[in-house]
Formats: structure tokens, C-alpha cells, sequence
DNA sequence: TATGGCACGGTAATTATATGA
DNA sequence: ATCATATAATTACCGTGCCAT
């Protein structure tokens, strides 16, 4: 269920100059006349008569790299500047630096992602610490509450029959968790980082 | 070469008529009809290329997801089946393949930053609160402790003048925050999620 | 041990849009 | 409002490494 039209409309793409491309044109016969050479390692150079440059070569990659090191974004002159010196057609030039961009970015992310990573791994180590230290403060807080209760009874009887202070107990030690404050742009802790929109605080 | 840059004018060196494809539906309204491309030069280089039809058609990319969706992996079997039915060369659907592998992982990056990230949040604002927890306890306790220091010598005074109970003070209420527990795995919550040889909890 | 197939990472080029000067 | 650049998404190719024959 398909391609009764399948777009025969452009065959015989970009062309260019002399390269045609060899497969594809006419359809079967596949390309297997394609990448046949392993082995030999050393020179991929066959003599394939059509087979343009893959890949710059290292002096032109040092340079972009260079370029790109000091200023991500292209402008007219320094694509045509560079171009130049390189020896490229300037539309290559403008290419490498979109794609160098787009490299950039996605390693960015990996960055990020493996910082954020490990300062998560942190706070929850430490989130923890610190569930732990609240349960202990509670069981303190308990023992302490017990503790208060005992002398003021002792001091109720042994002081005046007729006292007159401490109720029962405490107004509520101990009471739970809601001690407010989840406003969280609280003090945190130092470093943030930005990344799309969103700040990151550790 | 013949390198009279005062145009620059003529990107897009494909020119070759881009037959539209407005299957895609889109109301934008392309105003764009790039034409030309010079180009001619022999000098050195070239320009690389041998495209053939970019662009699948939507019949093809709906099969190849479809496929993709069911199973990432291709064997040959199913590349070939793929490659027939849909009037390609096996070496495109296994491209194809390839490229849609590549994206796959880039997504399922950015999903996994974006989970982790509000985990984080989320997280950090519970550290906060409990930090504030934290103080809030100390504080009681430390109220707790002066209370109990007054009872004391309530009692100590009131009992019997040649007391011996009660040293001076508790033991160490309020030490800081030495609780040991820093065993790493510990309970966490709940949830967790792997990434690349790490293990997320939540 | 050699060979063919495929996955994967990296890279070049193209197409389509959006935006700024 | 045109032209150049930017970004996002695609298509394709190469080189390497793994694996199964």
C-alpha cells in the first residue's frame, strides 16, 4: 500500500558539477558497488574517480576550531575571511559552524546533565542526613519532654500542695512537620547554574 | 579561483528544481524560491556531494516509524521486507535506522534531564524545609533544656538542701549534627530510575 | 583467522522556518 | 521587505568495533 505515485518527480538530484551520483540513479542494483575496500587499512584512496573530500583536513579544522573557540557566532566577514584562508566555499564555512553549534550544544547538555546528576546525588545523601538528624532531634525532643514532665510534677508536689503554675504539659512540643517556610528561594547553599530558562541552585 | 565574492548571494548551490513538497500540509506561506548557484570553480575542492531524493516521502517515514516503534534493532530480514515494501535501497532503511537511533537517545537525554531536574527541585525544597526543620528543633530542645536546667535546681534547691541527684546539665543535648548515617543507601523514598550505568533515586 | 553485517559516534550537507537589520 | 544568519530536523557517509559465520 504505497508508492503507486512514489514521487518519481525528482529523480536526478543535486548533480553539481560532474559527480552523478553512480547507485541510485537507476533503481536495483543497489549500491553494493559501495564500500568495498577494508582491509587494506592504510589509504582509503582507491581510484574511485568521484569520491570528494569527507572531511577537512587538520589544518582547516584547527582554525574553525580556533574561530569557533573565540566566538560562536559567524559574521559575514569572518566567514568570508575565513573562507578565504581555508580555501573553502564560504556556504562550507557557514555549514561547519551550524553544525559546530548544534555538537556544541548536545555536549552541553551531556555536561549538565552529569553535574546536575552528581549535585543531586549530594543533596539526597544529605537530605537524608538530615531526615535522620530530625528523627534523632524528635526522639531527644521526647526524651526531653518526659524529662520536663517528671520534674514539674515533682516540683508540683514537693513545692506548694496548692501550686499554681505548669498546666499539664509543654503547649506542644513536638508537634510534627509544618514548620512553614517552603518558600523555596531560601538560602540554598552558593553555586547556580542557568541552563535554558531554568536556574539551578546546589 | 574564481573567487569574485561580491555576490554571496546564491546559497542553496543545489539549485535543481526543488520540487516543492507540499505534502506536509503547513500554511506558511513560503515565500522562498531560491534559484542558482554558481559554482563553477575547479579550482581545488569541491563541494562534495552525491545526494540522491531527500526527503522520504510520508507514506515511508509513517512504515519506518511504525517499525522503528516496535523494535529499534533491524535485522537484515526485516530491512529488506522494509526496503521492498517501501520501494528503497535496504542501505537507506538501515540509514534511516541508524539516524532515527541517534535522535531516539538525544530525546530520551533531554526526557531524563528534565525528570531529573525537577526530582532535584523538588528535592532541594525538601532539604530546605528540613534544614529549617532542623533549626526549629534545636531551638525547642534548646528551650527544653533550659527548662529542665530551672527545674532542676527547682528541685535540687527545694528537695532536700544536700541533693544528689542531677549533675549540672544533661549529658550533651545538642551536640550538632554528628549523627553518623552516612551510609549512602540508605532508604531514600521510592522511586529510581538507570542512566547509562547510573542509578537515580528519587 | 578472515569476512561480511550492523550498531554507533562523528561529521557534512540539505531543507524548512524564524528572526534581525 | 529583502537578505543573511540561526536553529531544528533530516539524509547520508565514514571509520571503528563487535559479533557471528
Amino acid at each position: 500500500m504505497s508508492h503507486e505515485f512514489s514521487d518519481m518527480s525528482e529523480y536526478y538530484p543535486v548533480g553539481i558539477i560532474t559527480q552523478f551520483a553512480p547507485d541510485q540513479g537507476m533503481v536495483a542494483e543497489k549500491a553494493k558497488t559501495r564500500r568495498r575496500r577494508r582491509k587494506g587499512k592504510g589509504g582509503d584512496n582507491d581510484g574511485d574517480v568521484m569520491m570528494r573530500k569527507r572531511k577537512l583536513s587538520e589544518e582547516q579544522l584547527s582554525m574553525l576550531e580556533l574561530s569557533f573557540g573565540s566566538e560562536h557566532k559567524l559574521e559575514t566577514e569572518r566567514k568570508e575571511k575565513l573562507a578565504a584562508e581555508l580555501g573553502l566555499d564560504p556556504r562550507q564555512v557557514a555549514v561547519w559552524f551550524q553544525n559546530r553549534r548544534a555538537r556544541w550544544k548536545t555536549k552541553k547538555l551531556e555536561e549538565e546533565f552529569s553535574k546536575l546528576r552528581s549535585h543531586h546525588d549530594s543533596t539526597l545523601v544529605e537530605k537524608c542526613r538530615l531526615q535522620t538528624e530530625v528523627l534523632r532531634m524528635k526522639e531527644l525532643l521526647s526524651e526531653a519532654e518526659t524529662e520536663i514532665g517528671r520534674l514539674r510534677e515533682r516540683v508540683r508536689s514537693s513545692d506548694s500542695p496548692a501550686g499554681s503554675s505548669g498546666q499539664s504539659m509543654e503547649q506542644g512540643f513536638v508537634g510534627g512537620g509544618e514548620f512553614g517556610m517552603e518558600g523555596l528561594e531560601s538560602v540554598f547553599c552558593g553555586h547556580a547554574f542557568q541552563w535554558e530558562d531554568h536556574v539551578y541552585y546546589m
